[in-house]
DNA sequence: CGCTGGCACTCGGTATCATCGATTGCCAGA
DNA sequence: TCTGGCAATCGATGATACCGAGTGCCAGCG
């Protein structure tokens, strides 16, 4: 497509654009590319680069700036993952070893974690509770007419569910359903229809119905909870606070992270990382924004996904170094 | 303090730099105050506000802008809540008449409602569950050696804590554990120190008690749960993006803003609605900031908090309406 | 034929300067 | 005590010029 010095001209305004956010003009890459030629020549090759689309200028007499398209060939075919700086490294590791305990709080922290790691914000999808299988389901108490149904799933998560009675109903009751749902079921996951047989006892039945139902309905889209870490960085990465109030205004719209991140993960082949870049992502207010993510496995399935959200111009290899890391070890860390 | 006639300076100085945000000149205010004095007096007053320390000047022959000590005496002397109008109470009402089922999301949409009235940042702190009882507990196994603790508490809440096991313990351990923590916890709150008598079989006091660190453990700091709605509308607020970001950050730490809701609440005679003005919140961040806030009772006691977190320049009357009636609201709807 | 140095040209950014207007402080007079 | 008048202040605005980074093009060189 490229041919090989087009592809240099372009990665080394790519690096340089990333690291100062200013124009590139032909001298600089003349200089800081490996390609010994002159200015002059450089300059043909970007106007080329230019009429093809993958470089623009602001104005007349500025350097070239990278399009959309520019920085998809560079991420294709003018990087590789790279690797994190050995500090930083450390860091994931410590994390990792130190990390325990529930799910949610884990999956929060390492929000944290990768934010920190690339100065972007970051974003953790959590595994859909679907494959998980019901360890215990109970039904409480708690006034007269409001009862709550807690399952407990084998991923360590924990569904609730409030319910608002018709009646009156006695602990018994509410015993006798907790044991009846428990039968049926413990072993099998929450997503399967599952049809708890009836039990003759039509206030009983009643109950029982009710649990299914509250306890499915949120399974549906409350379940792809999504932690959003760092997302005052991007006040960092764009000078226009217009932009950054467009752009955290989507963020605090977790049903529209969740299906951006899915979205990325599906677009492109299932090889691990994935990128979307600026208008690629189908969202005007995040036109200047890119995406890395990948999924992380459990147990050998891939199930949740982690990224981060940065400028177009962010540092992709680097950013894909630590999503690469991250997921990687989130994964492991989750199946033991 | 002030006579009528600086005090009427000063809050038409205040409520035209509110709405403007540009320093206030002294024509305007001749204007449009009451007093029908000329300009050149409003300049006396204003020269003498600004050496009391409640206006200030950006620079010289630009108009006044007020002070913290300013903000401070409009709130306290010169202002009431004032009402909301008609079609946001309507908005309050249906949000509360629909409002029900789970805790959690109740208060989250409650911060997104809040912050929509006032256009800033809503800040929405759960009530502490020291005070709930224990209407259930139960330990459930996940996998061989790991075991998470399940606490339903009267208020809908549920806690939960993972353990990992010494020992791989069987089924019926477990449930010898359920049923005597069962025992001895449910009534209870879990802030009391609850001694759970010995059984005699050393692995189940074994398992017992580190089901009670568990649990107590995160008690102390996770449990005062905070929701920040509408923090994009921050950066609507300033136009310095860096300070956006220094807010933002802010923000995201939730023990910071925990305690800051505790100490404005607590500064305060806890007379409803309380005011932190700028500096007075002792966060430097926050220096261009404020935060209004309000308890919300449930049966009568007053728990947890809610709150709005604006620029100083903030809309004191309409943002104190909108905590009052939204703080108001929640605590009617919890109790129900 | 492709690369290079040279060169005129473009155009945003910055500095300078004058002007304008909003606003002030002060003072003398009502 | 208030007011009108008035000089002074100072940021904002706009015009102007200049600088410099960078470009496109062209003629010449290897």
């Amino acid at each position: 497509m490229l041919d090989d010095r087009k592809a240099a001209v372009l990665r080394a305004v790519v690096r340089e654009y990333i690291e100062t956010a200013q124009p590139v003009g032909s001298a600089h890459v003349a200089r800081t590319g490996d390609l010994n030629v002159s200015p002059a020549t450089v300059r043909n090759e970007m106007a080329a680069l230019e009429r093809e689309g993958y470089l623009a200028q602001p104005h007349t007499s500025a350097g070239r700036v990278p399009t959309d398209q520019g920085y998809r060939f560079f991420v294709d075919q003018l990087t590789a993952p790279g690797a994190l700086p050995a500090p930083q490294r450390q860091q994931v590791r410590e994390f990792f070893a130190k990390a325990h305990g529930e799910i949610e709080s884990m999956l929060h922290d390492t929000s944290s974690l990768l934010s920190g790691l690339t100065s972007y914000a970051a974003l953790v999808l959590a595994p859909p509770s679907e494959r998980a299988t019901v360890r215990s389901v109970q039904v409480v108490g708690l006034t007269d007419r409001v009862a709550m149904a807690v399952v407990v799933l084998s991923n360590g998560t924990v569904e609730k569910a409030m319910l608002e009675l018709d009646a009156e109903l006695g602990d018994e009751r509410l015993a006798a359903a907790t044991s009846h749902l428990s039968a049926h079921l413990e072993g099998r996951s929450l997503a399967e229809d599952t049809v708890v047989p009836a039990s003759g006892d039509r206030r009983l039945d009643g109950l029982v119905t009710s649990v299914l139902d509250a306890l499915g309905s949120p399974g549906d889209r409350d379940h792809d909870q999504v932690y959003v870490g760092g997302a005052s960085r991007m006040a960092a990465a764009f000078d226009a606070v217009d932009t950054v109030r467009q752009v955290l205004a989507i963020l605090e719209q977790q049903y529209v992270v969740v299906s951006l991140l899915r979205e990325v993960i599906d677009n492109e082949g299932e090889q691990g990382i994935s990128v979307s870049i600026g208008t690629e992502l189908g969202v005007q207010p995040l036109a200047a924004c890119s995406i890395v993510v990948a999924p992380y496995e459990i147990e050998g399935e891939a199930l949740g996904t982690v990224g981060v959200l940065g400028p177009t111009r962010m540092n992709y290899p680097q950013a894909m170094a630590a999503v690469a890391i991250v997921s990687e070890r989130l994964g492991r860390s989750l199946s033991a």
